[in-house]
DNA sequence: CACTCTGAGTTCCTTAAGGGAACTCCAATT
DNA sequence: AATTGGAGTTCCCTTAAGGAACTCAGAGTG
């Protein structure tokens, strides 16, 4: 269904959209981060067509977000999170939390996460990176940066 | 196409990506955000299909996130995010924090952001909400909650 | 050595969603 | 009475998602 190219709007939350956004990929992405990481395994816990799950892969390993790497002399690979990718889990979190306060109902959050640092189950906070204080919708200006469209 | 439904999932990443994981969603969001907020205005900064325009505002209200409001005695009027949609733009913060980082190239990011509270340019960083410590992929340990899928 | 198993994809067909342009509707203005 | 402008609808075309069957290559088994 020609669909538009993301990826070349002069806007970060449009270019990320262009790497994890079609259908399914951030959902192979937790898949990945959590130890599931072979095509079969992706396939059976997600449900996903074969089809497109190997159109997925090959995206995402295309925009480094992935790597193959090989574990057995035959040909047979897992996916692994590269950096860039592992980046990506914040996204994830960030979604994860959204989900827990306002689409869990009553049965509340399938996940619960545990903090190393603390040890207490918690969830993230968006704070500033520069003084520390909390960062949400209301509490920032957005203004041109240097790759803005002309 | 047939499309999976995500919503159903006992999975708060794929219930959010039920609410805004469709094309063009999260740029609606973006723009009611920064206070693109009618229909037109919409269709011509986004460039989206009037029609597909139609049924993303449509599933946004349905879902909470967005509001419709009447700016004038004719049958006119705005979209405003909802505390619920609000809500979304720290996701939409983290997206573009992450695409600045990795995807902004040469150019450099395309927007900036002011922080209130402490007048610098500055970008998201998650923390713990219990800790105030940096909270990552790597800093956590998932747990099945209590909506866990049977 | 033939047979089977398994991971990892391909291929093919059907259905439905996105793009685009033209069309409709309705209240206010000229 | 005619025009304008916001806010959608309608229609047609193309293409992506689902699903099931098929392929392929190397290992293990009798």
């Amino acid at each position: 269904m020609q669909r538009t190219n993301f990826g070349e709007m002069a806007c970060s939350i449009a270019r990320t959209i262009d790497v994890i956004g079609e259908p399914w990929s951030p959902l192979i992405l937790r898949d990945v981060w959590v130890g599931i990481s072979r095509f079969d395994q992706l396939q059976a816990d997600l449900g996903i067509s074969r089809k497109v799950l190997t159109e997925r892969l090959n995206h995402l390993i295309d925009q480094g977000v992935l790597e193959r790497h090989p574990y057995d002399n035959r040909p047979r690979h897992e996916y692994r999170l590269t950096t860039k990718g592992a980046e990506l889990v914040d996204l994830l979190m960030v979604m994860a939390g959204w989900g827990d306060r306002w689409l869990a109902g009553e049965a509340g959050p399938p996940v619960l996460y545990r903090h190393h640092a603390c040890g207490e189950i918690s969830h993230v906070d968006l704070r500033c990176a520069h003084c520390g204080e909390p960062m949400h919708a209301g509490d920032i200006d957005p203004l041109p940066g240097p790759g803005a469209a002309v």
